[in-house]
DNA sequence: CACTTATTGCAAGTCATTTGCAGTAAGCAA
DNA sequence: TTGCTTACTGCAAATGACTTGCAATAAGTG
């Protein structure tokens, strides 16, 4: 449960599945990722460490993963058109974006299960799981200037990420 | 505020733009169309009442209104790629998303506010924005007998939507 | 009723992601 | 260790969702 590389073997072994190379390759490089990367971003890093690694290998593992629930993809709206995968359930935890830079900070908020409960039995459906998403301006594209621009739904200048813990 | 028709051509007015008959017709059929539809779905519906309507007219305006934030583009994560758009403010309302058939619920939830305000002090940002994405199922779907299968990111099989108001 | 130029339709182009296919290589069996 | 089966990979072509260039239209102005 905790280290992803074995967690994976087991459910491609009791699937029939195979763990190769690149599939390592891929899940330690999402490991060594901080923040939202895309698809693009782990396949750059992980070229790195083997360059004849292919994009199609790693959208394929992706999906993989994504299926499995091993790894949450997000899609953030605005400009950008590239989703981003995290390790991890959806569910474990929540994402300010900033508009301006495209930096993700994650922050976990125990209130939310009890509003997603609240609106389950409202609507009279059945809530699997939620992800609330702030948007605005991170402190260091405050202090540079940036002005949100476009009614709240902001052009990715740059990308950048960070990890925070829940408070 | 409230006719968007008259909204928008004053908007556009003030702006040197014009008001076409493709943009009344887009606008109109926005209003008429409740749920999150797609470009797809509003360029469909429009072309009954003019088949000579092109997609990228419809793609054209929907990105001016986004710009204007006069509707609210939205993006669920999952196996949908397309784009949603609703008329009104991102901020006003939040979303049930019925992995099963994609129907999308609206309601909205004072609560977040503070949340929202909470966040901002705590990460050091400044929040502008923010949307709450209930997953799940519909009681139509789980009725059916519909299970969720995939982690939480449930490939859509139709389309359909209603709109609750607040509670 | 001219006339300027924003807007449209159409076709071609992007960009992110998926897929068909033939070659490659896990993992099991002998 | 060697074979063997077939899941997996790399590559190239395809797809889906938009976007854009351009010449033809048509709002809104004088």
């Amino acid at each position: 449960m905790v280290d992803i590389q074995n967690d994976a073997a087991e459910r491609l072994h009791s699937q029939g599945g195979r763990m190769t190379a690149q599939r390592r390759l891929i899940l330690s490089t999402l490991e060594s990722l901080s923040g939202h990367p895309t698809a693009e971003q782990i396949y750059e890093q992980a070229r790195l460490s083997d360059p004849r690694l292919n994009l199609s290998t790693v959208y394929r593992t992706l999906r993989w993963l994504s299926a499995e629930g091993l790894v949450s993809p997000q899609r953030f709206e605005g400009q950008q058109r590239q989703g981003r995968f995290d390790l991890g359930q959806a569910e474990a935890h929540h994402h300010f974006l900033c508009v301006s830079c495209g930096r993700v900070i994650e922050f976990s908020e125990p209130a939310l299960e009890v509003i997603g409960a609240k609106w389950g039995r409202r609507l009279h459906v059945r809530v699997d799981g939620m992800t609330l998403v702030l948007r605005g301006l991170c402190e260091a594209c405050r202090s540079a200037g940036v002005q949100a621009t476009d009614g709240g739904h902001g052009e990715v200048v740059s990308t950048a990420s960070m990890r925070v813990g829940s408070v």
